[in-house]
DNA sequence: ATAGATGTTAGAGTATACTCGAAGTCAAGA
DNA sequence: TCTTGACTTCGAGTATACTCTAACATCTAT
């Protein structure tokens, strides 16, 4: 005799709600899920990593029609392993692309919290057009480039 | 006589649609943008350093209506630096945040990148389970405690 | 045996962020 | 002058991912 979870212990033990994994399995990412004859899902211990997965993939920014082309590969046994080792690699690449992306947006947010105190030190939000040229900090001269280069349409592919 | 760009020229240089912006001013995002007579949009050189800041924010996961709470502290000039400031702070650390998530689930992706390959060799998803528990790759072990984590309802908070 | 908790489905509703279409206005060149 | 292209607004439509409700079934514990 299996132990068997029912969809209320699936969610109080991943945090992901019970009409949150019906909507899931109606999209098909969980085919794998066992029924009782009466419908109830089953789900069993095994069932929790392929779950898992769906979990690591949706944070990674994966949309669930493609989390359901994986779990369509994961259904067909070994014979997927290259596809599935595919789509990984691939989303390997895209979380690469997410983190870099973010850095960049990190050192402008940085950027900003470091201005934003100089300004309130001053009481102007522009006081350093007020300064001679070599005083204005190298900070505000290198955002101030990176604006006129947005302005300039320069590296609008995104 | 200042130079003035249409809606059309900012959308060649930004990459960001006409559509899009005349959907970012509708929002209360673009309120420090000029009229025309007629009622077009005149975007000045000075309005692409908040257009800038937008994309930031956006990029960095900042909803619409929080962008636009930004933008009315933006349009109240110095006495709201403070609290442009901490808005500022706080989604630096949002940023910090999702960095580290998604870092977490690289962690995670690397591996099945490297498992999906050791399974292709073998031919089999489950090569492991059959091998003497000493023999089982030190990565796998730590990936099914993971696994087990989860199961267990360990760390559901997110 | 029956109440109450939990399960089921189908389908509607919500939130976010666009994205597009229609109908009309306006300015500049042939 | 007239056509053309770019601008305007309003409102509808799309995509994604839930989130919830209604009506009903089933399981469990007293």
């Amino acid at each position: 005799m299996e132990k068997y979870y029912t969809i209320g212990d699936v969610a109080a033990r991943t945090g992901i709600s019970a009409h949150t994994l019906r909507y899931y399995d109606k999209e098909g990412l969980l085919s794998f899920v066992k029924r009782s004859e009466s419908g109830t899902r089953l789900f069993t211990k095994e069932d929790f990593e392929p779950l898992y997965t769906i979990t690591v993939l949706k944070k990674s920014g994966m949309p669930i029609k493609k989390i359901r082309e994986f779990m369509t590969l994961y259904l067909q046994g070994n014979k997927t392993i290259h596809d599935r080792y595919v789509m990984f690699n691939e989303q390997r690449q895209s979380l690469l692309e997410q983190i870099a992306e973010l850095e960049d947006m990190l050192k402008i947010v940085d950027y900003k919290c470091w201005y934003f105190q100089e300004a309130e030190k001053r009481g102007d939000i522009n006081y350093y057009k007020k300064l001679p040229e070599q005083e204005v900090d190298q900070r505000i001269i290198e955002f101030n480039k990176i604006v006129d280069d947005f302005r300039e349409g320069v590296a609008k592919e995104d």
